[in-house]
DNA sequence: TAACGACATAGCAAAGTCGTTATGGAGCTC
DNA sequence: GAGCTCCATAACGACTTTGCTATGTCGTTA
């Protein structure tokens, strides 16, 4: 794929990507790491994101189960993956999720 | 305050509803029945909506697939069935359609 | 009454979703 | 290197979704 615009947002996706309540809830808790996630040592809760096991552990299902929701936001556009140095933190991709947004709002 | 109505929308019901092609194009198409159906005898576009056979033919898929579509559309609250004299006639909710766009807002 | 048209429901099969456990790769520490 | 943690993928089962055809109900019409 090429660089990343916003404005070629999948709608089916987006919709099918939040149209889960665990993945809405994720949504929601990305909105505020520092808020709603432990405190991380190797990465920053606002620059990085959450890595996945503090939202394996808040979802309370099993580590692979909480890996793949987390790909299909990615895939979905909604969320970006950092990998850094054996963690990989997720945080919201607000173009995205506001381009979204508009998109319903014309719905 | 304007017709805000708080309703009772579930959210998740409502998500699920719209997050399906099919589902999507009705209510893209019910914002307009007059101009995306062809012209009733027994009903009033704007006032009851269009009737099922017209969302069948323009779906392309049979006629109880299509009835379904609606009933799940109907049963998140976003699409309102009128029954008139062996028709039944669909127009959106829009203040079901408002109130899901005000929780989306929040995301 | 009989026939027809519009719609809903039942029943079935293919496909997708979402949980699990098992396994493997990548990176850090000793 | 050995061993550990974090994460992704594979493989499987249970459940849901979505298409279809067949059938039933209801209201109108001849």
């Amino acid at each position: 794929m090429g660089a990343a615009v916003e404005e070629s947002l999948d709608l089916e996706k987006a919709l099918k990507a939040i149209a889960s309540p665990r993945r809405l809830q994720i949504m929601q808790w990305l909105q505020d790491v520092a808020a709603n996630f432990p405190a991380q040592v190797h990465g920053d809760p606002v620059k990085h994101g959450a890595c996945n096991l503090f939202i394996t552990d808040k979802l309370e299902v099993s580590q692979p189960a909480a890996s793949r929701h987390m790909k299909v936001l990615v895939e979905a556009g909604l969320v970006v993956a950092t990998a850094r140095s054996g963690w990989v933190y997720y945080r919201r991709n607000e173009p995205a999720v506001d381009a979204l947004k508009h998109q319903l709002l014309a719905l």
